[in-house]
Formats: structure tokens, sequence, C-alpha cells
DNA sequence: TTTAAAGTTCTATGATAATCGAACAATAGA
DNA sequence: TCTATTGTTCGATTATCATAGAACTTTAAA
């Protein structure tokens, strides 16, 4: 199995991360994996193709975002919190509670 | 002169402003005016041409980001900062909070 | 060893965007 | 009224991206 990219803590941009979470869709993913935890890609519902939900999954890990681990055929996704919370202290949970006090749902 | 447009308080999207401020001279941009107050575009520098500082100025007003006002010939530009905290509390100081952390200045 | 399930990658497409230079518009000042 | 200043808009270019379907890979299960 090839190994996924993960940037370093230290390495992960602003810009990336904010740009990863302005599109409606990964914005509405993260949203998910915080209100839920760990999730397939496929326990999240979204009315996209699932190449589609490949592709922004692999848009947030390499913004550092998520986490991406193996598990039999599932590939588990995981918000990198204590990551995002070191190096942008408060940058995730202001975007998300924004996210849920708006009609963005 | 043609009236410029700024959406509502109430109508400001959150992936607009994520969007806005994922792009690093946007996001220098908003830095700049938040540390010095109401700049002119020419006032801030950039390193690029003044047709780009007009269209990346223009997406943040459009995002509901910055406020444009006319004096003589010159656009000053200023933080839409009360609206953002009503419509977003927290968002703009942990964004750009963030940013001034980091080693992206 | 087939088969099914879960995702990824490839290819293609239509849309959007960042950039610049040139032309244009509006205003202030000489 | 002419001119300089400030910024916008237009046109063109180049690049990126969101999307989907098809083919492929990997793993688990029958």
């Amino acid at each position: 199995m090839k190994p996924l990219f993960h940037p370093d803590t230290a390495d992960i941009q602003l810009s990336s991360v904010l740009y990863a979470l302005s599109d409606p869709v990964r914005l509405m993913m993260v949203h998910k994996l915080r209100q839920n935890g760990e999730r397939s890609c496929g326990d999240i519902e979204l009315p996209i193709a699932k190449s589609t939900v490949s592709h922004h999954s692999r848009t947030l890990r390499e913004a550092g975002v998520i986490r991406t681990r193996t598990h039999g055929t599932q590939r588990l996704l995981s918000i990198r919190e204590e990551d995002l919370e070191t190096r942008f202290p408060g940058l995730l949970n202001a975007i998300l509670s924004s996210y849920e006090e708006t009609d963005e749902l």
C-alpha cells in the first residue's frame, strides 16, 4: 500500500488550510468529521461521485487538515485537531463555529 | 461614480470569506489594513501590477471582507471588522493572529 | 480462487482565477 | 482647459480546479 503524504505540523500553511476549507463540500466533510469523529470516505454522506470525494479528501489531507489511515479496504479520515491547534490556535474552532452558526449546513 | 457593491452583513458567506483570505496576496493586504488602518490601494505595498491589486480588492470587497469608499481619485480600503465580528465571531482575529504568528509575513 | 467492496488514479471537460499591459474614467490641481 | 494621478475595466494568457465516469488496486470474504 502506497504511503499517503501528510505534511508535518510545522509545514502546514495557513493559506492552504483556508483554501481547503473554502469549498462548501470540504467544509461539510470537516464539519461532519468533527461532529461524528473518525469516519470512512463512504460513511460521509455527500451528494457527489466517489472519485470526487477522493479528490476532496486528498486536498484536505495535503493541506494538513485531516489524517487518513488505512483499515482493510477502507480509508478512515479524521481531523488533525491537535496539530492544527498547535499550529494555528483557535482557528479551526472559529471556522467550524462560524459554519455551524450560519445557514450553510 | 459607479456605486461599488458591498454585500449586506447577513449575506456574507463563510466559504467566500475563507476563499478570499486563502490567497497570500489578499491575506497580506488584509493584514496590512488591520495593522495600519484605512489605506488607499496604492499605499499598500505589493509586488504586483496595479490592475492585479484592483482585482484582489474587488474579490475582498465582494466577499464582504473589506469596504471601499471613494475619496477624490483614491479608493480607501478598510476591513469590515464589526460586520465580520457580528457575522462570524472570532473568525477574523483567529485568521490574522495565525497569519502573524507564522512565517507568512 | 472468485467475487465483492472501498477507494484511487486516469482522462476529459467546463469553469474559474491570477496575472499583466493597454485603454479608459474620474478627479484634483495647475 | 490641460495634465497628472488614481484606480477600474478589458483582453489575453496560463494555470488550477471541481466534477464525473471508467479502469485499476487492494483487501476481505465466500
